[in-house]
DNA sequence: CCTTCGGGCGTACGAACGTACACTCCTTGT
DNA sequence: ACAAGGAGTGTACGTTCGTACGCCCGAAGG
């Protein structure tokens, strides 16, 4: 009984028009009109994929965090000594701050909602706790946890900057960072 | 004729509802009714006072970053040497990710809002040349930008962290970053 | 072939929006 | 005492919004 013509892409394109639209115009001038215009699908299509404004949101930023969670996994997962995953590091930082203005502009926009309501902090939480481990895998905790705020804020400074710094600052941050004096634990 | 009556109060009592109402409600939820609700004046004054919506929003962004910026003048101006400076630093860390809640989610929603509108990008860069200019008394230029970055990605780590990392976590991050090895130049 | 049925859509409704502007009323100059 | 003029406001207009829901139509079962 007619179990067939279901589209299963377009519940996808509006997902990804949604964060464009975040992207390009900001979470103020989101709409459900908008957003149907730009992935080319009716309105009612809106109401019946998703219950209501909220979960869309929701599940717009737990894809942007599937996304931006896989780009550290692959950037730092490849590094196969703590020289390698500081080189990483540095990578990460360049590439958010001046390839990518779309990520930049989606973590802002994230945060700001994490900042205000518990339901969002979970998917920073996720993400922060996967580049953790990848961290801790070349560096002792602690570390880690110096390194992660380190680069939030160098790829921020970077991105806003009027005169963003060159690499070999961000190279020296690190190296600072990472350098306990004391020694650090071994690869595991 | 006429020059008398005005009430200047006004124009600033729509101003700081305004920024209540972005801290507590978010950008997405600002409307001049709500904002004259709030601030307890006719709708009519909104448009008096300010020629729209956008020019409002930037005026208030403008007082809040004079706002921000006399905190950190206060807090990094009083430090006499560089550890004292060290102190300030590990201080205005822990004060903005725990106690007020309402400056850390104004200061996210500004920079979503500079990551994507040069207009609101000069507020930042004013922002960040103040507490640079700061920095500088006590460290070498390379040393007080990453200094600068490193007190964004702590702050906003530790405000939206399940499990807020301890002071001492702050003051080591500072201590490796401010700490060159071979020396730094002395106190003007 | 005809009936049935549910995925998917067009449309309509009430609420809220930004903004303009005619008006009121108080202060001031004469 | 009166005229005048500008500061400040109430209201109305056109638009856009989120959401609900009755309808359509193609596929599956008989």
């Amino acid at each position: 009984m007619a179990t067939g013509h279901t589209d299963p892409q377009r519940r996808e394109r509006i997902l990804d028009a949604t964060l464009d639209l975040i992207a390009e115009e900001g979470i103020a001038r989101v709409s459900h009109r908008r957003i149907a215009t730009r992935a080319g699908v009716p309105l009612g299509s809106m109401t019946y994929h998703f219950s209501g404004m909220h979960q869309l949101l929701r599940e717009a930023f737990g894809r942007f965090t599937d996304h931006i969670v896989a780009v550290f996994d692959a950037r730092l997962g490849a590094a196969a000594d703590r020289d390698q995953a500081r080189a990483a590091v540095a990578d990460l930082v360049h590439s958010l701050s001046e390839e990518s203005r779309r990520d930049l502009v989606l973590t802002q926009e994230l945060y700001t909602l994490a900042a205000r309501q518990p339901a969002y902090r979970r998917l920073t939480h996720e993400w922060m706790r996967r580049s953790r481990v990848h961290l801790e895998k070349h560096f002792d905790p602690e570390t880690a946890r110096q390194l992660d705020a380190l680069i939030e804020g160098l790829t921020l400074h970077r991105a806003l900057a009027q005169e963003p710094h060159g690499r070999d600052l961000t190279v020296e941050a690190i190296a600072r960072i990472t350098t306990t004096g004391r020694g650090s634990p071994g690869t595991p």
